[in-house]
DNA sequence: AAACTGTCTATTGTAGATAAAATAACAACG
DNA sequence: CGTTGTTATTTTATCTACAATAGACAGTTT
């Protein structure tokens, strides 16, 4: 069925919102860029606004007619892209479902699962081969690595690396850099989490990914910042299978950011490093804990 | 055309030089180890050979009957896999071509201009994002970041960092690892090329990328050694267009190298880290040397 | 019975086709 | 001048098909 329109559905979905939001809708162009897509795809979300009479759409106004109804919206299993599904997929199974290192991984078998063409799946594979998870035997099939002890003490160390040079190089930004104003941001959003981890707990992950990516960027190192791109997706669904503890756990780690920012807030190199290393080295004990070990 | 048949033609080439050494074959299935291909392709292998006339086959036996001419094999160009040729076609255009950074990338175009399908095309450029020189926009185009100061320095910060550990992981190996054999192999590979350095120092290239290997694979960190395969392929093609003062700068580095290796040889972490740096800091320099500068 | 071969099946690599989406052009409008 | 209507073209994302290749099993040879 070549393209799904999941494009179109998704930012249809999201005029939606905006329609209920503003009561009308702005130039054609600037639709486009406030929901990331061409003129083409906007405006073949204006025709369908007309068409449901959710708006009265003649050139310039487009004012709402009606408030949207939840009928009105795309299932939002129809909104995620292929490559989403599949990257979801494949991830319960590797992660989730006892996948063995040394497991053999089939294109073909995969597609048929998830229902969907093989061409998709095998670009999917392909991306995420930098991930160090899985290994391609050239003409034959791809072998899983596993999600093992060893990959978790390989990928922390490198982190570990990373993350220190990072954080020296915050401390060392120049006061009007704008990352300092993010950092005060982030600082309230943990302060404000931890007013209120019992209910809050969950979203801590999301904070995590923002927060630690804030640090890496002051590296300008693309290759950093790209790497961290494999912590997030680890960690991303290690968290959604793995929930022993994690409210003491989340509690625990915004406390060890809220000292890592006020280290970096000192600007002190010292202070700095001691805080990270604090921090990443309870980031991976939490991580080896939830690995299962291999019986002996 | 559905699967070209490089594979069946790389291996058959290599059996003839095989069969001419011999002057008879090994079973079928050993026959495939050597070569690295299944069954099925041997047998295609020999049933050629077999209708050239060149070995006489009935069951086990595989005897030559006559040896074989610069006829009998494929012509190279038909032996490299669709993948190195898109690779080749591409490095040559963004390296060697004045491509400028921030210039679209078509992945119809380039299939064109290579005269391959689409699919392959894209699954390299896949594949190739990981190098940091490209970037997807989803739905669009892929841009070109450009092989640039930046994209050196941030290249060699991650390389050094790497190196230097890797080094000293090195160093701290046991006594009866097998890699001090290779390192005592790659000290006399090295003082054998820098005897002959005036006809050998373009065989510089492939040695370096072992000796580093090499250093790397000891850290038994699948990033850091991933890592490598950026810095070889940018050396490499790097390498190829640009040749100014070659003899002497890889006389040096030759010697460079050999003061490492003395280094890591004496297990001192301080001398090792030393050697390590000098050799660094100047392939750098040769690296941004080399950069054409964005006139100002 | 171990090693090998003959035969058959399943999977991968690649091309080609098609719908969705992007991009472009330009006259007409307010 | 920024916007829309219109229309056309190009490119991407995805599916399907098929030859090359890998791999399995059963039968054969030593």
């Amino acid at each position: 069925m070549a393209k799904q329109n999941t494009v179109f559905k998704d930012a249809f979905n999201r005029c939606l919102t905006l329609v209920a939001e503003k009561g009308e809708l702005p130039s054609e162009l600037e639709l486009g860029t406030t929901l990331g897509v061409s003129r083409t795809t906007v405006r073949a979300i204006l025709e369908r606004l007309k068409a449901l009479e959710i708006i009265a759409w003649d050139k310039r106004s487009k004012a709402m007619l009606r408030t949207p109804q939840p009928d009105d919206f795309f299932p939002v299993e129809e909104t995620s892209s292929l490559s989403d599904i599949i990257e979801r997929s494949f991830m319960r199974r590797i992660l989730a479902g006892g996948a063995e290192p040394g497991m053999q991984i089939n294109e073909l078998e995969l597609a048929r699962d998830i229902g969907t063409g093989t061409t998709s799946v095998r670009e999917f594979l392909i991306r995420f081969s930098r991930f160090g998870l899985i290994e391609k035997r050239p003409n034959s099939h791809w072998v899983l690595k596993g999600f093992t002890r060893e990959f978790a003490l390989e990928l922390t160390e490198i982190r570990e690396m990373f993350e220190l040079r990072s954080a020296a190089g915050f401390a060392a930004l120049p006061e009007d850099h704008p990352a300092w104003r993010d950092l005060d941001d982030m600082d309230a959003l943990h302060r404000d989490m931890l007013a209120n981890i019992d209910t809050r707990y969950r979203d801590f992950s999301e904070l995590d990914e923002r927060f630690h990516l804030l640090v890496h960027r002051s590296s300008s190192n693309r290759f950093i910042i790209d790497f961290y791109d494999i912590i997030t997706i680890v960690f991303h669904y290690h968290y959604q299978w793995n929930k022993a503890n994690d409210r003491e756990r989340n509690a625990r780690a915004v406390e060890e950011h809220l000292d890592y920012i006020a280290a970096l807030k000192t600007r002190d190199l010292a202070k700095v490093d001691r805080a990270c290393r604090r921090h990443l080295r309870s980031a991976r004990e939490t991580l080896l804990q939830s690995i299962q070990q291999p019986e002996a």
